[in-house]
DNA sequence: GTTGTTGTTGAACGATCGTATAACAACCGC
DNA sequence: GCGGTTGTTATACGATCGTTCAACAACAAC
């Protein structure tokens, strides 16, 4: 049996859990029993915490999303005054820790393949990319403030982010994550030149 | 009860059922049962024709794969002799019909998923992409004789590609497949300029 | 210490999963 | 026509799925 936990940590607990089933074993592996067994926890505990797995994954993702959203904010706040700096921080962000794990990728490439499918998850990615795509044109602005529209050129950076993103986290991906911050870096000044 | 059907059209409705499946259910969602009530037969002859679920996923993937070079490489065809014309056909034909279907989309994005974790499937990815690159290279190379490496465009712009792909299927794009085309190009002047 | 609330377990339920197989239908060679 | 091969169905099996729930353990309030 194990020892009583505070909710709150329990709960988290079962939230890292959910994440790492999903990088593991995909979206199509992951279970109740996976992931409570992941947690070393009864079964039956995932209804008391979440309504059920599927009200898990979704907190997950949510949880999942908002960790990437301070580590971009983190590596920002990190890069000095200079909007472009600030910029390119956000933007390479993804290829360095702790965004650029193994296990993080997994999850979310999971949660693409759930995206489609299931309205709840669509609506966090939704709000997710959102938020993602309004933090890259908000500094786009303060970097270039005479462009007129920062819609498209956040929207190409998002998309070479996400295909870089998805071929490291499948693997034999034949460049490194340094090349692809300099293909990020190149982009970035092939759209706002 | 079914009309009895050639066997290479019903090998070949499996296949076109499992990718409908899988692009409307995705990777956690498909079945043996689901296939085969899509394709309009007994859950059994899944088994006639390949030796489970898993080795039918497989054939899919290697069949839809196969049927989207066959139409880049149509692409190409359609384009005229100009080096640089057959590139960008290349490039852009992700985003036009046949390939830029909500259904092909739909499946895609569910092999992504399944790569991760089934090795077999994996294998099959990297031999897609793996012509997929060495089409971008060739096209490259003819259009830019000069070029000494031809490896880090290639990624950049299948990364690109994906990355719009993946977000034109998640649905909700903040984009059109034209504008994507023409991001795709502007990507393209810019690593070969 | 007693009582009541909350966390947790482990087993049970019905549903669905993938696969195997016996029976039947359709076709082919003769 | 007839026998043998192949396609197809329907069902059955064991495993696993998500969820529920009675029972028990841990803690808080008093």
């Amino acid at each position: 049996m194990t020892i009583r936990q505070r909710p709150d940590e329990r709960r988290q607990g079962l939230l890292e859990a959910t994440a790492r089933c999903l990088a593991e074993k995909g979206a199509a592996g992951v279970s109740v029993r996976a992931i409570c067994t992941q947690a070393g926890v009864s079964p039956g505990l995932i209804g008391h915490y979440f309504g059920g797995v599927a009200e898990a994954i979704a907190a997950t993702y949510r949880w999942t999303g908002d960790s990437v959203g301070q580590a971009l904010d983190a590596a920002v706040a990190q890069a000095g005054p200079a909007p472009r700096a600030r910029l390119l921080a956000y933007l390479t962000a993804s290829f360095r820790p702790p965004i650029a794990s193994p296990e993080l990728l997994g999850t979310w490439v999971a949660f693409w393949s759930l995206t489609r499918n299931d309205p709840a998850i669509a609506a966090i990615h939704a709000e997710i990319y959102g938020q993602f795509r309004h933090g890259i044109e908000a500094l786009i602005a303060a970097a270039h403030p005479a462009l007129a529209d920062t819609r498209l050129p956040a929207v190409a950076l998002t998309a070479l982010i996400d295909g870089l993103w998805l071929e490291l986290s499948l693997g034999h991906a034949p460049y490194s994550a340094a090349e692809a911050e300099a293909l990020v870096e190149l982009w970035l000044d092939a759209l706002l030149r």
